[in-house]
DNA sequence: CCTCCGTTTGAACGGTCAGTCAACCTCACG
DNA sequence: CGTGAGGTTGACTGACCGTTCAAACGGAGG
């Protein structure tokens, strides 16, 4: 077999088992996860995960930004489909709320949220990791936010882009977390209705 | 021995380990708490522990909250010593931010905020209590919003206070996380002060 | 058809830890 | 003092689970 095959297998079955470890993490959470069950969610022997992975733990690791990923990679194309930066920001708003659109499983990916947060407590890699997962994400924003600006749809012009983007995104974090909890008091819907204003009023745009 | 006296010791042995044990889930982390841990903590035989305690899971549940309710029974002293709306809430923001006085740990607070969300997700008991306790918090928002309505201070008069109080609070949560994690895009007198400036533009106040 | 090497298996090992228990302690009360 | 009940100990157990490993598999190349 050459030898770039071989590669790709392996690297297919890396991704299988890490995908597979993201999934189990979300249903049974970070700490129930047992080698034992993302062996079984693809239907391998658990000697197998080993063999790809040199620690139940660096799998773990590396699963928990797997999903994070994912949703970057699918919003950076998203983007690239909509022309106007007020279109822009309201698509990522509405991408981001836990449970609004059937389509994406986005609680799943706030649940792991949650289980970042709480290994890059004690966990420094993790923090590093977590740390430029959030920069990404609060620079997406930041870039939709300078784009308005600078084709006139956004008339706020005396504030750095970065704390707007800042805001906006720490603010949704604390939304998405109750949404994602099932809080009575804040709806999915409730969620971006506020989340919309808040932009609008952030940027300067009207309804 | 009279009865009361019995209850009384067992209610202040209860107590101490309770806080023996938010303390060492607070140094170690939920997952990697042990019982021998709490037990050392409180200078006590491992079996003792679980002499006052059906299980580790319920007295770690239960030490979680802990933290949180002595916050809340500071919190509403402090507020009984301030007499204007303004100075309330501008205190609940300062009491709020982690690690910004250096006299209160709230770091601790914060911490364990993460790990009674990451249990929450799959534990209805925690999920109820956790609700509970964030109610409980966003009230007391929501009382001082109304105070300042009341008295004039606050000029905003067409906005439901709950609506504001959850907005503020929401917010504070997700800028609490990005500190907690020592982000450096956001330290705590950054947040300190982006959630002055948010509550005098949602309440309508001057600086 | 054989060989070889990367892949896969699953049984076995070893360490960890929650929970148990029988014995011991202590002290209030008679 | 003696007694008894509640409090405390710490060794023990049984289960669980990450990790290891020797053996088996499979298919590409000769």
């Amino acid at each position: 077999m050459p030898k770039t095959a071989v590669k790709k297998q392996q690297r297919d079955r890396r991704q299988e088992i890490l995908e597979a470890a993201s999934q189990v993490i979300t249903d049974r959470g970070l700490a129930e996860t047992r080698i034992q069950d993302i062996a079984d969610a693809c239907g391998v022997s658990p000697g197998l995960i080993l063999y790809y992975f040199e620690s139940k733990d660096r799998l773990l690791a590396e699963a928990l930004t797997l999903a994070n990923d994912r949703f970057y990679l699918e919003m950076s194309r998203e983007m690239r489909k909509i022309a106007s930066a007020r279109g822009r920001i309201e698509r990522l708003i509405e991408l981001s709320v836990p449970g609004l659109l059937p389509e994406y499983a986005l609680l799943d990916e706030w649940a792991l949220w949650l289980e970042i947060w709480v290994r890059a407590l004690r966990d420094p890699q993790m923090a590093k990791e977590r740390e430029a997962l959030d920069r990404r994400w609060i620079q997406s924003l930041a870039e939709v936010i300078r784009y308005g600006r600078q084709s006139g749809e956004f008339s706020v012009q005396d504030i750095d882009p970065e704390d707007v983007a800042l805001e906006l995104g720490t603010m949704m974090d604390g939304m998405a977390i109750q949404v994602l909890l099932h809080d009575p008091a804040i709806t999915p819907e409730r969620m971006h209705r506020i989340a919309l204003d808040a932009a609008r009023r952030l940027l300067g745009y009207d309804a």
